[in-house]
Formats: structure tokens, C-alpha cells, sequence
DNA sequence: TAGAGCTCTCAAAGCGCTTTGGCTGACTGC
DNA sequence: GCAGTCAGCCAAAGCGCTTTGAGAGCTCTA
């Protein structure tokens, strides 16, 4: 393909494209100048005269130049893009918050032309694509979510010398990084609290995979407004699961069929409160006759606490706006604009709906 | 940086990072061969002996060796990605659906380490990031998905030699292009059929925006079966709104109170079937008693329509399976082992279960 | 035994950008 | 009047691949 004038096809496709792909080469030599200056000049470098810059900046927006995106990468190692390494498998499922973070981050994307690459990888081995990603340098940045306690894979992109944001939190790590969280232990502290306010004394806790650290977290707030009542979240009161409707549903069952249910449930995604308003409908109980029931709510537009058929009280934070400002972050850590290991919790309204009531006992 | 190991922190990490990262010029001289040999010996190509073939392969299977994307990328435009334009914007919502796609995409892109790029776009103005992606060559290959009659998306990339396969189809374009799409009119027509089977005479359909083909095409499918049955779908039976659960229930609440209620219905999507359901409730009536109830189902793990308080019939078709298919045929493409307009169309099961039943009256 | 025809290999030219290391000429200060 | 600055520009060397065009060595035919 030396000669692209000798391509028909090429030919056909540069007339049919109304942008004509002006490379440096012709740039600088319509404008008499050299690449370097025209690159300089377009890269706003001090080496130019004001001038000069101008005249570069018209011709270029004139003629619809564009840098070639592979040649910038392969000359700076810099690629424009950010990165998110995709558990995938057979019996993997992704979460549904994914689309939900997924609008925000493209918010905030969509107006810096900052592309987003999944590298799929297979859940046991998350590590091999990491190191991949890390050394075909496709992406300048990337962000790592749910993270576990200790989790290897912010240690592997650390030593890897990838710029990356958790999107959590993990613990126990020996050295700090930038991150993003929501106050999950504060939320489920004051929804708990509020709960005990209200009289209760047995109160459970249908949790996320215990595995991660949101749910860590939600747990120990639980349990820390409980004990400053003086009481206790045993462990028969506590379901850790995928966020299904129907684990929501068999883990309410099981509670609410103990010698001594739950008076309230504090249930930490609205697709497994769903579950659980079915299992109390089927077990003849009400809500909040028998059963108060409070869920964190990650806003989705398609299913709304306040649609319930009794409106949910729930602890709420948008997972749409953390993907819109972790999109930013990392912006700002590719430009140099942020750095160090600057970590944000952001706080989660506790919004209270006719789901809970006082104590029935 | 023109003399790497003069930077302390490249040093660091190349100490520390367990792959060495050898190129193809140090390759080539380990072997004291050429670099356009060790190319064409790794690249397949027929003028290399088998024997010097095998010690290249060796060498640099042992060394690591990896090609460097960017490079290969500038040499051949050849990118290994296939792209996504993610319409984005403060009132547009990625659809839940798209989570369960991906996990089919990632599947099987998991296993050829194809990435997937997700540009996001200002969803009034997609053309500009189809363009954009097109001009950088940064994909390969593009799917659209979730088709307008005449899409313009598909013209475009059509225009602009963007090799591409739609998820869906379109209609009334004035060429043929690859797709794969599964048999909504077919799914809709079996579902009416059955209800009119059980001599429902009045049904109604909760349809998505039916601005989407998908739509168009289920709601011909009901058509199709009433009209065999010398019934109509008048236009107050029909709901064209996008699958959320408010709205299935404020279609379905504005159904069941007309003067002459449809005694069964139905719908496009599990999340409006909750609604449904809801709405059903609210109004004091029962499924499938008083109203039956068949939903699309593109299977989700998180809401099963077995779990359904009433079990609901549904049409069935792994929105899932389709990723992993589309993956396939997109990097089918991309190595031209797939050409031309193929379209595809997967059928679509039908399973009946509790919610429905005879027509009462 | 010369020449044709292979097979295998190579040097070098791109791909389109950024960056290094000059170079030029005008302007300063003494 | 001269060295010293400095602003402004340039040629050329990369970045790490692929691909072209050639050539060396060998076998085979007439």
C-alpha cells in the first residue's frame, strides 16, 4: 500500500468521506512550516510565536486535521483511553450498577473524546489482562471496582505502574491510592439506627457478597448502631449474596421463617428488596405491619423505591454520578492534574419512605 | 526519552514488572536474523522455512514477545478492537439490557483478546463519533445495535467502509448489510396466538419506543395473530414507552381502567412486567383470573419470570447468547473470514407458565 | 554450463506523530 | 563593536512494527 492513489477502494472511500484526513506532513507543507512547528504549535508549546500558532491553529480547524491517534500513541506511549478490566465467564455474571456507572462515566467522557476500553478477561485470571493492558500501554489510566479486601489486583496495577482509581475501597493494603467510595458504613449505620429508633431489636441484614468491601462495611455500620443500643447482629441474621431478586427472596424467606424473625430488614441492592417484598406477601405478612424494610438504593431509572407497591425507605447514592466523576479523575490524573493517593467518600442520603414503622412487639 | 535507562522510574518498573518486553528488533537479533524474517515467521507468512518458523516461534514464546499494538497498529491500521458507540447524554439511560449483552460479547472476546471500545457520544449527534472512530482507525470493526426503521447509523457506516454488523435490523434501506437480529414478529405472533387461543378478544400490548424496529416488528406479530382471528389491536391497546417499571405500570393501570379493559396483555420487557404486576394489584385484580400476562424475557440472572409471585410466560431469547455470537462475527469479519450482507435470525422460545389462562368472560 | 526458476532471507522504506539538538538572526549590555 | 541571550524555527531521529523490492544461493532444464 505505498501508493493509496493506486487503491480504488481507498480512492472511492477518501472521495465519499466528506473529512479528508489531512496528515501533519501536508499540513506543515501548506503552511510552508515545518512538522515540528506546526506540531508544537498545535500542542500549545512555548516555542512558537503567537502568530505563528494562530495561523497553524486556523489552517488546522480549516482543513479538519486531526492527529493521527496510533502515531501520537506510538511516539508518546500515550493513548487517550481509559481502561476496565472485564471479569467475564459462564457463570459470571455482570452487575446491572455496570450500566448504571457506565452512563456517568460517559457523561463526563463524551465531552473529552475519552474512549473507554474493556479488555474482557476470565474471572480466575484477571491478572494475565492486567498485565497486558499494562504492557500494550492501550490505555493511559484505569479504574478497578468492587474491590475486596486486599485486593491483588490494585496492588498488581501499582507495581505495574498503571495510573489507576479503585472505585471502593479495599483494607489492609501497605500503601495508599486514589479512590472513590460512598460512605457505606455511615449509610447503613443511620439506617439502622433509625431502625432501632423505632423500637426494633431484631433486625437483619440481607447483604452483597461478603467478599467485598462495600459489604464489609454496610455490615460494620449495621452492627455499630446495634451495639450502641446494647444489641447484637448475629449471624443467623445475616445473608450475604449475589444481588438477585430471588436470593432477596429465599434469604427474607429464611429469615422471616426463624423462630425469631426480623422485625426489620436492612437489604443492600433494590433487586433483592424486590425478592423480599415477595417473600413477605407470600408468608401473608405486610410492610411495615410486620416487617420494616429499608435498601440501598444505587438509582436506577428503571426501578424506583418510590414505585414499590409500599415506597421503600431507602439510603441512596448514584452510581451514575460516581462513573461521571471517576471519569474526571482519571482524566485529571492522565493530564498530571491530579496525583498522589487522594481518596473520597462521599456521603448517602438516607431518604425515609412508608416502608419502615415502629416496632410491632 | 530517548535513553531509557537513564529514567530512574522506567528502570524500577522494568525491574520490577516479571515481562521483560523484548521487541522485535531485539528478537531478531537474539536470533541473528532480520526483523522482516522474524515478522513473516510470526506472522504466518509462506516464505519462511518451517525450521527457522519453529525457532523464531520458540524464541519468542520463551522471550515473552509480544507486538506492540500501537506500532502494529500505525504499520497496518489493523487495530484488534471492535467499537461501540454509546449514546450518552443527561436524560438518555444505557439500557439494562446492554449489561447482559456485554457479557455475552466478553464470552467470547475474552478468549481472543479482542477489546471492546466504548466511545461514548452525545446521543443527538452520534454521526460526529462515528466519524471520529472511523478517521482514527482506533477499531476495527463496529457494531450498532438497537435500529431505527432507515437507521442513519447504518448508512453511515456503510458510507464510510466501517466494517460493522447490526444487532437488530432496520428496514427500507436501500442495501443489504449484515445483522443479527432475533424473530420478534415470529416470538409476538406465537404469544398472541396462544392467547387468542385461550379466547382472549381483547389484548393489549406494552410495547418499547416504538421508534425501535424490535417494536415495529412485535407489535406486527400481535397484529398478525388477531387479524387470523378476525381481531383487531385498535391504537388505545397499545403502549409504545420506554421499559421501565413506572411505566409498565402506568400502561398497564391505564389499560385495565378502560370501559372495556383488555383481558390479557402483552409485554415487551420483564422490568415493565413488574409494573405490570403492581398495577394488577393496585386495582384488586388477579393473574392470571382476571388479566393474563406474557412477557419478553432476554434472561436476565438478576429477575427470573419463574419468580414471578404468578410465574410468568414469557418469549424467550438470551440476550447474552447473542453478545457472544455478535463477537464472533464481528472478529469473523475483521480476519475476512466473513463477507457480504449475511443476516441472521434466531427464533425464540415460547414458555408457558401460571399467568396465563382462558379468557373469563 | 548458462540461464531460468525457486526458496529463503535481508536492508530499508514507510506508517504519522513527538522530541531532541541544533541553527539563525535579532536584540541586549558593556 | 562583540560576545551573550533568546525567541523562533527546522532537520532528523526516533517509537516498533509491516511490507516492498532485491539478492544470494540452490536446483533443474536444455
Amino acid at each position: 500500500m505505498r501508493d493509496k492513489s493506486a487503491d480504488p477502494a481507498a480512492l472511492q472511500s477518501a472521495l465519499r468521506n466528506l473529512e479528508p484526513a489531512v496528515n501533519l506532513k501536508q499540513l506543515s507543507h501548506m503552511l510552508q512550516l515545518s512538522q515540528t512547528t506546526v506540531s508544537r504549535a498545535l500542542n500549545g508549546y512555548p516555542e512558537v510565536s503567537e502568530e505563528t500558532r494562530r495561523r497553524v491553529t486556523d489552517a488546522a480547524k480549516r482543513h479538519g486535521y486531526r492527529p493521527n491517534p496510533s502515531a501520537r500513541r506510538l511516539a508518546t506511549g500515550k493513548a487517550g483511553m481509559i481502561g476496565y478490566v472485564l471479569p467475564t465467564g459462564a457463570s459470571v455474571d455482570i452487575d446491572p450498577h455496570f450500566v448504571e456507572f457506565l452512563s456517568g462515566l460517559g457523561d463526563y467522557a463524551r465531552s473529552h473524546e475519552l474512549d473507554l476500553v474493556l479488555s474482557p478477561a476470565d474471572a480466575d485470571d484477571e491478572e494475565t489482562t492486567y498485565r497486558r493492558v499494562a504492557a500494550n500501554k492501550q490505555v493511559d489510566a484505569v479504574y478497578i471496582s468492587a474491590p475486596r479486601p486486599a485486593d491483588r489486583r490494585i496492588s498488581l496495577v501499582n507495581q505495574l505502574g498503571l495510573p489507576f482509581l479503585v472505585h471502593g475501597r479495599a483494607e489492609g493494603l501497605d500503601f495508599d491510592y486514589p479512590f472513590l467510595d460512598i460512605d457505606n458504613e455511615g449509610a447503613f449505620h443511620e439506617a439502622a439506627r433509625l431502625l432501632v429508633q423505632l423500637g426494633h431489636k431484631r433486625i437483619a441484614l440481607i447483604n452483597g457478597d461478603d467478599g467485598q468491601t462495600f459489604a464489609i462495611f454496610r455490615e460494620r455500620g449495621v452492627r455499630r448502631a446495634l451495639a450502641s443500643a446494647g444489641l447484637v447482629l448475629p449471624p443467623e441474621k445475616i445473608r450475604s449474596v449475589a444481588m438477585t431478586e430471588e436470593n432477596g427472596y429465599r434469604s427474607a424467606r429464611s429469615l422471616l421463617e426463624q423462630p425469631e424473625p426480623p422485625t426489620a430488614i436492612a437489604c443492600s441492592s433494590l433487586i433483592m428488596a424486590l425478592g423480599v417484598v415477595r417473600a413477605v406477601r407470600d408468608l401473608g405478612l405486610t410492610i411495615p405491619g410486620d416487617v420494616s424494610l429499608i435498601a440501598h438504593d444505587d438509582v436506577f431509572p428503571w426501578l424506583k423505591p418510590e414505585h414499590f407497591s409500599v415506597p421503600l425507605s431507602t439510603t441512596r447514592s448514584s452510581i451514575r454520578a460516581a462513573g461521571a466523576r471517576i471519569a474526571e479523575r482519571l482524566a485529571a490524573r492522565i493530564s498530571g492534574l491530579e496525583e498522589g493517593a487522594r481518596g473520597e467518600i462521599w456521603p448517602v442520603d438516607l431518604v425515609v419512605r412508608g416502608s419502615i414503622a415502629g416496632a410491632a412487639g
